[in-house]
DNA sequence: ACCTGAACACCGTTCAAGT
DNA sequence: ACCTGAACACCGTTCAAGT
């Protein structure tokens, strides 16, 4: 890290404040409640310095996504640095999604805001960079994978397996968690913890793929424990309770 | 079905006219190139009239969504009519949403950008309509999972494992299909055609419920084939070669 | 050279005048 | 009673005047 010089502080400090204004903006009154206007009162910067920063409104949400899928991606590189096997690394990483759509329900939130045709007027700059977080977190997921060859635990011939693996896995995962998010097809079928649902769905594709320790190898209560003592000791003490891991929401 | 009075029928020409007309204004110029002005001059529609017919320029996108979410459910509902083993039956299903990507890509288009935040303004009648399409989309699914067990072919003690199982699924399609329409993981995993990719993780999940006929016990290749060919004899031929049964994009 | 908020333009939405 | 487009309001965006 250089440093920074006096100047760029003050400018970034000036963004930070934008950012935050925009965070309340937004979820005090949704996309259509997010103005310039507003934003520029509660941040006390003027309209005009705003558009030096960010090209419009939409750049501005996109920024907001960046800063909360950062914070995202940073939790899933911290549970998947554990150093244990390649399947409770992926079950780990599974945990840091979900934890942080619990821990942090307004990042979720706003993550889910800056998807679909917003992104069309979203500079390429802050878009570029949300993307190349998504990117990121596919990358990881298919580092587990290698990890999973190298240590013997999952037998596959070509890469081209591993990547169709990372992209069903991703899939499934940012499928579900998209669905808790707009509370879709749970009404309908009436689901009450997606949460371990998906890791038990998860779990018969990896057995399907002979990934070990199979789900019936480990006790993965007790490694989802060790995850969260061991890579969110704080965090999941809002959420769990003795026992109750999978805990139910709100 | 009722009679409609010629009154009616006007009604519905004009709103049939303004959907027309919205819809090559979206696809032309996206999202931010739909305008109210734009879709008057297209459909020659009086401003103030179209406010009769749609609340609101997003109440018109979700509009048009209903119509091409209508178009997709009848596409799953002919293809899971076919009198076969619930587990091809499933495999139609997907091969019909995977059709109605690939042969009304504007239609596929259109629904993914009547997702994220623009939903919060829509009406609540087309929000519900879309809504509802989705919810029988998902108990199409679920209703093939209890011929499942109903056939013998798929061994479970409750209904929650059905649904636990229709939301993994309905979760790793949609999401598959999310994924190809904003092209995301694709480039960072290089996947060639994720279309076959996603069937065959299916089939890995599907075996993993030990949901028979499983993925060696059948040639799905020749079932597909039946499947375009019954269900989609027109549509299948624009696509599909002799042999080429999961050919490649554009 | 940088900052700014007043002015502009665009577009969604309404409603008074028309039929 | 219904239709309509001119007028209105709101807000994103710019740029001339200021420092």
């Amino acid at each position: 890290m250089t440093q920074w010089s006096p100047w760029q502080t003050e400018i970034k400090q000036r963004e930070d404040a934008i950012l935050a204004a925009a965070k309340s903006v937004l979820l005090e009154g949704g996309y259509f409640g997010l103005t310039m206007e507003r934003v520029a009162a509660a941040s006390a910067c003027p309209k005009g310095t705003m558009y030096q920063h960010f090209g419009c409104k939409e750049d501005l949400l996109v920024a907001l996504a960046v800063e909360c899928a950062r914070k995202r991606l940073e939790m899933m590189e911290r549970a998947t640095a554990q150093s244990c096997q390649s399947r409770e690394r992926v079950v780990a990483l599974g945990e840091a999604v979900s934890l942080f759509t619990r821990l942090h329900p307004d990042d979720s939130r706003i993550m889910h805001m800056a998807i679909g045709p917003i992104r069309e007027k979203a500079s390429p700059q802050h878009l570029s960079e949300l993307v190349h977080i998504e990117d990121r977190e596919v990358a990881l997921l298919h580092g587990i994978l290698l990890d999973a060859v190298r240590e013997g635990n999952l037998e596959t011939q070509h890469d081209e397996m591993l990547k169709e693996m990372a992209f069903g896995i991703w899939a499934l995962v940012d499928g579900a968690f998209t669905l808790i998010e707009s509370n879709s097809p749970r009404q309908v079928l009436g689901i009450e913890n997606p949460f371990s649902n998906l890791f038990r769905v998860f779990s018969v594709l990896a057995d399907g793929y002979g990934w070990r320790p199979l789900f019936l190898e480990l006790d993965w209560e007790e490694s989802l424990a060790r995850t969260r003592k061991a890579v969110f000791p704080e965090e999941a003490q809002q959420l769990y309770g003795e026992g109750n891991w999978h805990g139910d929401r709100g």
